[in-house]
RNA sequence: GGGGGCGUAGCUCAAUUGGUUAGAGUACCGGACUGUCGAUCCGGUGGUUGGGGGUUCGAGUCCCCUCGCCCUCGCCA
């Protein structure tokens, strides 16, 4: 080793002590007959001293330093003298008084300093990433990710999982994200795609008999990104044998209570909470609702019906609902524009007609420019049922089902966040359970798996496969942390005959389901055991963990949302003679 | 594919209704300084205002096109 100590860990219990630090040069203070210079290396920052009874040559040499250069130095832990120390810094106590300097690097007029109090833009800390990597904040985040994925390792391994890996190599399947593909050469025109998740594989390997299997598994999906969205990322995956639903969701609890203990010194009450799809539509029109606050959905459809309002009385006639938020105490912070920026945001990004609202006056009575639609008795009905008092600002918005959902999910959304509803840092972990098998596909017809085609329906439900597809609910859940779905699984289909059936109404024919999950429904029929498993975001729950806002934030090499890497330029070109052994032609 | 935001010195930002030579802090370079820790003080270098085109006597500012980054809808079993 070049050093004998890091810089984090020198303190005055060291002080006479021959050492040898290396590390970045973070700051240097140059007075002419003493020059300090704080060394930074992951572990901390320590003030190293160049005095003339250090040598007169290293000082001399101590002058050249700049930002980022890499040295080694060498001398006698002192006391800081009193007076000079820094409460500020762990080593603050001592400093190192350094008798031999060795620059180990220089280092260019960095784009931007690690220590900085002003962040650069994004784009130029991913493309020079090696220098954003050594903020400490970049390198907390680091820290902490490897910190919850040795827990998670650790925990799993105590309950008897065996970790399995499973090809980066694989074939597309038909349903699903846009697969990243990639060209065989030595069967020309046939491709490999890159996993979307290691589901087929997990299930195989219960079959094959290893009950409990874990990954932390490398996934692929080429479709837009998003704050928490990158096109390659890390789920903690894992199967289980003879299990149901809920030990499934035992295991996790377990796991996500040591995570919030061990990270964040919080201690869960488990089980933790579940709640239906159906009811978290209902309540909050999302299916990964953020429970950190209130501020529900409340439906008034029955009692639009009675109003003279026809856009009211027109989507309750016609089978749609009028739903509502009430935003207490935020008449005030919402003026007319306001109002018209919420209106704007519901209308361009969830297709929404329009806004109704109504402020609560001193007096408690609803004052909107609609008001006049509805009698005084019904103002009053409404009034109650939104447990409207002086001050709130009472939203409501009348459209499909769908429509409302998203709307007013995305209006509670922005105002809890806007009002400040919840402590950032706060955190909540529930599961919602019980999705529905189907959901309608709108640009096929017939149906389209709501979780993926190996879902098993309850058990209740199995007669519905015929009978009603889309009265049927799944034996799915799903992980939701902070209003962010950080995981989801489902108890699997280990019957043959069942995959077919579900299949069909997927409308994978016979040859499809053959070409594709032959292998799969070959394995079905020699001694599958039921099985379920499920698969986290291991980027997103190291985000929310960390209170970070972007899951680039953990990840050490991420891609830009158009999925390009700044510092290596990937994607990029590729000479011809690569195409030709592929036999491939770019189109242009 | 749609909507929105941003782009000015290495970096973070400013620049009045379109108006003189595009400024500040920091970094960088040079000088001074033996106890600083966001060191301080003095001096200096540094600009294709992302790129291209247009309107105008005059464009960082207005218009069109384009590139990049971010947020978002669609998409993401």
């Amino acid at each position: 080793m070049l050093r004998t100590h890091t810089c984090g860990e020198l303190r005055a219990e060291h002080i006479g002590r021959e050492v040898t630090l290396c590390g970045w040069v973070d700051t240097y203070r140059d007075h002419s007959g003493v020059l300090f210079v704080d060394l930074r290396d992951r572990y901390g920052r320590t003030q190293v001293v160049f005095a003339p009874e250090g040598g007169e040559e290293n000082l001399k040499v101590a002058k050249s330093l700049r930002s980022e250069y890499v040295i080694s130095a060498t001398g006698k832990v002192a006391a800081r003298p009193e007076g000079t120390v820094n409460a500020k810094l762990a080593t603050g106590e001592i400093e190192l008084r350094v008798d031999r300097l060795e620059v180990l690097n220089r280092c260019l007029t960095p784009p931007f300093h690690p220590t900085a109090q002003d962040l650069p833009g994004e784009d130029l800390r991913l493309k020079h990433r090696y220098i954003d990597l050594r903020r400490p904040r970049m390198q907390r985040a680091m820290m902490l990710r490897h910190r919850m994925i040795k827990i998670m390792r650790d925990y799993l391994d105590e309950l008897a999982f065996i970790d399995v890996e499973t090809p980066i190599l694989g074939r597309s399947t038909p349903e699903g994200a846009r697969d990243y593909l990639v060209p065989s050469r030595v069967q020309q025109s046939a491709f490999y795609a890159l996993p979307q998740s290691p589901q087929l594989y997990k299930q195989i390997l219960m079959i094959a008999g290893y009950d409990r299997y874990v990954q932390i598994a490398r996934c692929f999906r080429d479709e837009d990104l998003r704050a928490d969205r990158q096109p390659e990322f890390t789920q903690l995956d894992l199967e289980m044998a003879f299990v149901d639903a809920d030990d499934v969701i035992g295991v996790i609890d377990g796991l996500m209570a040591r995570l919030a203990k061990e990270i964040l010194g919080l201690e869960l009450s488990l089980p933790l909470k579940r709640m239906t799809y159906d009811e978290a539509m209902e309540r909050f029109g999302h299916d990964a609702p953020d429970l950190r606050f209130g501020m529900e959905l409340t439906d008034l459809t029955d009692l639009a019906q009675q109003s003279d309002f026809r856009v009211f009385r027109g989507v309750a006639e016609s089978g749609g609902r009028i739903r509502g938020i009430n935003a207490k105490g935020a008449a005030g912070k919402y003026s007319r524009k306001g109002i018209d920026e919420l209106t704007n945001y519901i209308q361009e990004d969830f297709g929404a007609q329009g806004l109704a609202w109504f402020k609560v006056d001193e007096a408690g009575k609803l004052a909107s420019p609609i008001a006049k639609n509805f009698e005084a008795g019904l103002l009053e009905k409404i009034a109650q049922r939104m447990d409207a008092e002086s001050g709130d600002l009472l939203l409501f918005v009348a459209d499909k089902f769908e429509v409302t959902c998203k709307a007013l999910y995305g209006l509670r959304k922005r105002l809890g966040a806007e009002l400040k509803l919840y402590d950032p840092k706060q955190m909540h972990f529930s599961w919602v359970v019980e999705f529905p098998m189907f959901a309608h596909d709108e640009e096929e017809g017939g149906w389209t798996a709501m979780h993926h085609p190996f879902t098993a329906p309850r058990r209740q439900d199995r007669e519905r496969l015929t009978s009603d597809p889309e009265a049927c609910r799944a034996q799915a859940y799903d992980l939701v942390v902070n209003g962010s779905e950080a995981g989801g699984g489902t108890v699997r289909i280990h019957d043959q005959q069942l995959q077919r059936q579900v299949f069909g109404l997927l409308g994978i024919d016979e040859a499809t389901a053959k070409d594709r999950f032959g292998f799969l429904l070959d394995a079905l029929q020699y001694g599958a055991p039921p099985h379920g498993g499920i698969a986290l975001g291991i980027d997103r729950l190291v985000m929310l963990f960390g209170g970070l806002e972007s899951i680039r934030e953990v990840i050490a090499f991420p891609k830009t949302q158009r999925g390009t890497d700044l510092m290596t330029g990937a994607p990029g070109q590729v000479d011809a003679k690569q195409l030709r052994e592929l036999g491939i032609k770019a189109a242009r």
